[in-house]
DNA sequence: TTTGTCTTCTACAGGGCGTAGAAAAGAACG
DNA sequence: CGTTCTTTTCTACGCCCTGTAGAAGACAAA
């Protein structure tokens, strides 16, 4: 379903319907799907004529977001932290190690 | 639903279903759910005669799998950890940087 | 063997998802 | 203004997952 925002950008449905011709979709098919995405507040759309529809968060925000609720579902953050840390891979470590040095103040001590 | 394992350790379907009197669920209903649960491969139970369940992995194992199987939905995972880090709270930020230095080797350069 | 417990089988309702037809609303054109 | 084409809304259907459980089969204790 979200990989219709794989296409990318602000986009009309017969647009999208097209874009996704290899499934042969309805284009109410498609305005459903839409439809059912806004109500669930991950899409939305402008009032120009074809209306156009646009992803409310970007796929990186959305996994971000995610993220922090899984973690939140746990009560110990710090294992789950503890866990993902060691299951992320090099380059991934790296990047987290960056930027965390870059957010917020660096403890001093 | 996993919320089952609230209630902790390895656990029989009765005494389960006494934890959760509160819904006056009937045993075969946490039968059928600890079965279910079972074929997706979250718990597994022992074969002493009343049967003992227990999670596969630990709330925290399983959030952090989640949290990589989101991680990794993503194309561009920097993008995600820089939304993720943004998004944690000083507390997290601090753990996650203690579980950074202490992982792999830090780069020396 | 009877009885009581544990386990498996089968079932049903409710909700979400993928799919789409039918109908209404609006724009374009004559 | 009426016909026609496009866009949007309403309604629906089948499938699968989930929560729930009854009925029946397997098994242990007496």
């Amino acid at each position: 379903m979200d990989r219709l925002w794989a296409a990318g950008g602000p986009v009309a449905a017969a647009t999208l319907r097209d874009e996704l011709a290899d499934r042969g979709l309805a284009l109410t098919t498609v305005h459903t799907v839409l439809t059912r995405l806004e109500q669930k507040g991950f899409v939305e759309h402008d009032d120009a004529r074809p209306r156009r529809f646009r992803p409310r968060a970007s796929r990186e925000d959305h996994a971000a977001e995610l993220m922090r609720e899984v973690l939140g579902t746990a009560t110990d953050r710090q294992a789950v932290l503890a866990r993902f840390v060691g299951s992320v891979d090099a380059d991934e470590a790296r990047m987290l190690r960056e930027l965390l040095a870059s957010s917020s103040d660096e403890p001093a001590g």
